[in-house]
DNA sequence: GTCTATATAATGATAGAC
DNA sequence: GTCTATCATTATATAGAC
C-alpha cells in the first residue's frame, strides 16, 4: 500500500531496480558527497554504471529522485512519529530511528551543498517552530514572542544551523563516516543545558537592550 | 586580459605571482567552491594552468596556502579592528570591510566543505565568546552562566552555524554570487530583534525546565 | 532490462621549450 | 619564471549487443 515510503534496509530484494539504485545513491551521496561518481553508486547498487543513467537519464536526474524521496520520507517520519511539535522533533526522530540514518547523512550533505532540498527543509523547520511556539503560548508554557514569525525564523536558523555545524565539526574531527545517533547524543549532552539556561532566563541582566530596541520602532 | 573574477584591490600590481595566484584562488574558490578546476583559477590570475602547480605543487597545496592566508588575514582583522569582544565581532568586521568580502566567501565555502579551517575558525569563535561572556559578567551586564565553557560552545555553534546557514540560504535563493554586506544587513535586520528578546527574557514562562535539569545533577 | 564498450569532455599533474 | 603541449585519469553520457 505505502510502497513509496518503504525503508531501504532489509528490503533490497523487494524493491524495483530503480528504487534500489536510488536508495544506494542516497547512502553513497550521504557518505561521500555529491561529487562522487556514478560508478561508485552503480557498484553500491550492484548494477552496471550504464543502467543508472538508463533509469534516471543523468546524474542530476538521479539526485533529483534522491531529493524527492528524502523529502517524502521526512514527510512520512513526521506524520508517523512526531506527535508533539518541537523545534527539532522531525530531525530527532530521523536520527534516532536507525534505518533512517542514511537520510540524515544525505540531508547533511544537502545542507553543505546547498540546493532546493536545503531550502524546503528549512522552510518546513520554520513552520514547525512556528506551530511549536503557538502551542506553547496557548498552553502558557511559552512567553508570546513580539513577532512569532521572526522568532520562528530565528530559532530555525540557529537551531538548524547549529545542529548541522555540530555534525560537520564531528565529521571533521574524526575522519570516517559519522555515527549520527552518537553525534545527536553528544549534541544533546553538550547543548541542552546551555539552551535551557538561555531559554529560561536569557543572558542579559537587565532589559535595556530590549527596551532600546522596542523604543526605536 | 582575464576579467573573470576581481582580485582584491591593488594586489595585481604589487604582489608576487604566487601571491596573485593565491588571491585569485581565494576569490574563485569562494565564488564557485573547491570543486573548481585549476584552469579557472589560472585564468582568473592571468597565468597559465601549469604555473599554478609549479608554484604550489598541487591543487591541494594551493588550497592549503589559501587556508593559511585566510587564517592570517582573520588574525590581522581581529587585531586591528576588533576592540570589544562580541560573539560575532570578527565576522562582522570581515563582512563590513569591502575588500575582505572574498575572505567571507572563502570561509563560507570552507564551512560547507568542512576541514581544518572550519575547525580552527570555530575554536577561535568559541574562545571569543568565552572572553565576551567573562567581560560581560565582570561588568555586570551578563548573568554568570552555570558552565561558561559549555555556554560559549553553545553560542559559538548556534550563532556561527546560524550565520552560515543564513548565508547558504541567501546563496540558494538568488542564484549568482552573494553580496555579503547585503546578506549581513539582512541577517541583522531579521535576527537581531528575536535574539535580543531571547537573550533578555528567555522564552519559557517559568523555570521548571531549568530546575529539573539542575536537580538531576 | 541489463550489460559491455565507447564517445566525449574535463580533470590534476608533468615535461620540456624559451 | 613562465609558457605550451601533453600525459594519464576520471567523469558523464550514450550506443549497441544480448
Amino acid at each position: 500500500m505505502f510502497k513509496g515510503a518503504a525503508v531501504p534496509e532489509g528490503s533490497a530484494a523487494d524493491l524495483s531496480t530503480p528504487a534500489r539504485i536510488r536508495d544506494a545513491a542516497i547512502v553513497v551521496f550521504g557518505e561521500r558527497g555529491f561529487g562522487v561518481g556514478v560508478r561508485a553508486i552503480a557498484q553500491a547498487a550492484g548494477v552496471s554504471p550504464g543502467l543508472v543513467n538508463h533509469h534516471f537519464g543523468s546524474k542530476d536526474g538521479l539526485r533529483q529522485a534522491c531529493d524527492e524521496h528524502v523529502r517524502a520520507t521526512i514527510r512520512t517520519v513526521k506524520a508517523e512519529h512526531v506527535r508533539h511539535p518541537t523545534p527539532d522533533a522531525t530531525l530527532r526522530a530521523l536520527t534516532e530511528i536507525e534505518e533512517y540514518a542514511p537520510y540524515i547523512a544525505y540531508l547533511t550533505q544537502s545542507f553543505q551543498a546547498g540546493g532546493t532540498l536545503m531550502v524546503s527543509m528549512f522552510e518546513q523547520m520554520t513552520a514547525d517552530v512556528e506551530a511549536y511556539l503557538a502551542l506553547g503560548v496557548e498552553a502558557g508554557t511559552l512567553r508570546a514572542p513580539t513577532d512569532p514569525k521572526a522568532m520562528a525564523r530565528f530559532m530555525a536558523v540557529h537551531n538548524g544551523g547549529g545542529f548541522f555545524l555540530f555534525l560537520q565539526l564531528s565529521a571533521a574531527r574524526n575522519d570516517g563516516p559519522v555515527d549520527y545517533r552518537k553525534a545527536l547524543r553528544e549534541y544533546a549532552d553538550q547543548m541542552m543545558a546551555p539552551a535551557i539556561e538561555i531559554y529560561t532566563h536569557g543572558l542579559f541582566t537587565d532589559s535595556t537592550m530590549l527596551d532600546t530596541m522596542l523604543a526605536e520602532e
